[in-house]
DNA sequence: TTAATAGTGTCTCTCAGACATTATCAC
DNA sequence: GTGATAATGTCTGAGAGACACTATTAA
């Protein structure tokens, strides 16, 4: 059987990763936008990302975590692939493919960093962002989607906040993500027969807005959890 | 602003598009796999793909698209696209990414468009489908679960069907996409009170195995319908 | 004790599943 | 009529929402 000539590296397209980086702060849900240090684009706001380098990259996933750490000193962050779009003109450089990945940071995690020397992020309100280089926009359209319509079957809002949390703190961040109030005795009843928390000893400290202090839980797996039903 | 050098042509990974093309043929889903014109692993069965090209997609759907029509003659298909996967090792000619793709094709338009020229297809039944070469395993399990998944939330499986189709028709095509038996009233009653089908004056015609004749349905809209609850 | 939040118990209403019943065809 | 599939009607049980009620803290 002949080797059929095939697309030789001249006729490829530009491949990269850009990262919707989504963190919780006392406002809502905030993007985490950087300025450009290059062009094109150089100085405006924007996703990071940066090229897939098959010389050092061993998956797609690697090639954002690369990014991820060089780009905000972050690792172990969730993450997930959202979609790849591609097209001639998303790029002046040319025939481009990017590979949407939603990451989502807990709010320390991300101050830490940027305490700690890490380049600073811009927290934009999703419903409120400017108008974006490249085709960020419909990229971060695309992630929200995701991370609205997940939010409601799944751990996943969790992954915005630390390791322990209180009961009323996770509804919270629910009702943020999912973008609707959550009934409270259902949520609870919901999230104790699913087990997907572990109580912790301890109780959040009690402080002029908080009265009762509230009983600490974590997350049973560290890992993201389907549920059948909805929270 | 300096231009930062980028990543050259030579550094780029080859993108291709593959398509997890499925069918519903009277024994079940059937992935449609062909045996592979050219090497590396000529002869052998695997998923219909090819290089994304620049130089004349507009997007990467297009690439889907034009793949379609070239290797099955087949177009206007319901496609969706899965998600992207890549790596150094999954194709002997380097680096690449393998953009997925889903496409659901009546039974009676593959077996048309195959009558007419276009390449057969081996219909294999994704549950004792043999070891395939690439990756080609794991992009197929990625597309099924989407396939699985959505079945439940959406109109997807009734792309499964010709333009018209009985409620009995429909409600296997759910439960053969799903892989879960449903009640027969609770479908009827949901699929009523969410509008998505359009009465036809006319019934399918009865037979030996059909007795009472039942009503034929079109979709509402031949977009992909997405519910707020599950059928 | 009061105020504020955390957490529980219970009622009701809705909806999905189960299944009996009726309808419509070929023979 | 008989038999088979199509379609409808009704009962029941599980679960979600609503909300009253109890618990625990600071001040």
């Amino acid at each position: 059987m002949p080797v059929v000539s095939y697309a030789g590296p001249e006729q490829r397209p530009i491949a990269t990763v850009d990262i919707v980086l989504v963190t919780l702060n006392e406002d809502g849900l905030r993007l985490c936008l950087q300025r450009r240090e290059y062009d094109p684009h150089a100085g405006e706001l924007a996703l990071i990302g940066g090229y897939v380098r098959p010389e050092e990259d061993a998956d797609i996933e690697a090639s954002a975590r690369r990014i991820l750490a060089s780009k905000a000193r972050l690792d172990g962050l969730y993450l997930e692939q959202v979609r790849s779009f591609g097209g001639p003109d998303r790029d002046p450089r040319g025939w481009s493919i990017a590979i949407v990945y939603l990451a989502l940071v807990p709010d320390e995690r991300l101050a830490a960093a940027e305490a700690a020397g890490a380049p600073r992020f811009e927290r934009i309100d999703p419903d409120h962002c400017p108008p974006l280089p490249f085709d960020h926009g419909r990229l971060i359209a695309a992630a929200l989607v995701r991370l609205r319509s997940k939010a409601s079957y799944s751990t996943l809002p969790a992954f915005l906040l630390g390791e322990q949390f209180t009961l009323p703190e996770l509804k919270a961040v629910y009702e943020r993500a999912m973008g609707t109030p959550l009934n409270d005795s259902a949520f609870r009843r919901k999230l104790m027969e699913m087990q997907i928390l572990e109580e912790i000893d301890a109780k959040a400290s009690a402080t002029a807005e908080r009265k009762r202090p509230a009983q600490l839980y974590r997350l049973a797996s560290r890992a993201l959890t389907e549920f059948d039903r909805t929270v």
